[in-house]
DNA sequence: GTGTCGTGTCGCCATGTTCCGATATAATCA
DNA sequence: TGATTATATCGGAACATGGCGACACGACAC
């Protein structure tokens, strides 16, 4: 008799292939400390992209570019206004999966992650 | 810096540059199509390296890379049970994280879960 | 013992990403 | 008009990553 116990009914909510590789895409876009940081700004307002360059210490052409990423893959807009743009959050689970990551890596140093 | 009224109050939860570089790690380390399938199951029971290769249509030695990288950042332990190897999640908070990406990728394509 | 299975590691090569300078464009100002 | 500001884009160098074959190693079967 095979021990059926210990292997669980597969969980009824296995993503297909095809969407875990959109989550995938979506989720390289944000795994970068530069756009974190921009997510975290725009969640509490708009912002310009010289402010959130200036927020990360980057040159502004290189926000820009990080903005462009964020907005191709659907989390950010943006509303322009004479020369200047303001980017707003587009994706409303940004807000929930920022909590998470926020959970995990916001009050302590983590207890071991990554090098 | 001279219209303080049209910024709001910076977010008091703002995380450090350090903290957001290792979010970005672990993200980066999800962030793949495969390794998300691993996850998913995972987070459904234990499996050996054999048992996530096919899930994910790759040969096993791939699998056990990808493991190997998950295990570096704290997602994973693993167990061995003869010449078998088995994985189990040991990062608790990933159970959220994969409930949010569920929630924004799991039901808006196709639905159709399974291999 | 030999052979096979399950897993893990190494090196190579193709591809992608990040960063940066240079440049473009449009709006504003002197 | 020309200069300056804010944003966006392009091209390339440096670097990292993914996929893959080859192989090493311990556990088990015979």
């Amino acid at each position: 008799m095979v021990d059926v116990s210990r292997k669980p009914v597969r969980p009824p909510q296995l993503m297909s292939l095809e969407c875990l590789g959109q989550a995938a895409e979506c989720l390289k876009t944000l795994a970068h400390p530069h756009r974190l940081r921009i997510v975290e700004m725009l969640l509490g307002g708009r912002y310009t992209v010289g402010e959130l360059a200036e927020a990360c210490g980057i040159p502004s052409h290189m926000a820009s570019e990080h903005l462009r990423l964020m907005r191709r893959c659907g989390f950010l807009s943006v509303e322009k206004d004479g020369r200047r743009a303001y980017y707003t959050i587009a994706e409303p689970h940004l807000a929930s999966i920022m909590s998470c990551i926020e959970d995990r890596f916001g009050g302590t140093k983590g207890p071991r992650a990554g090098s």
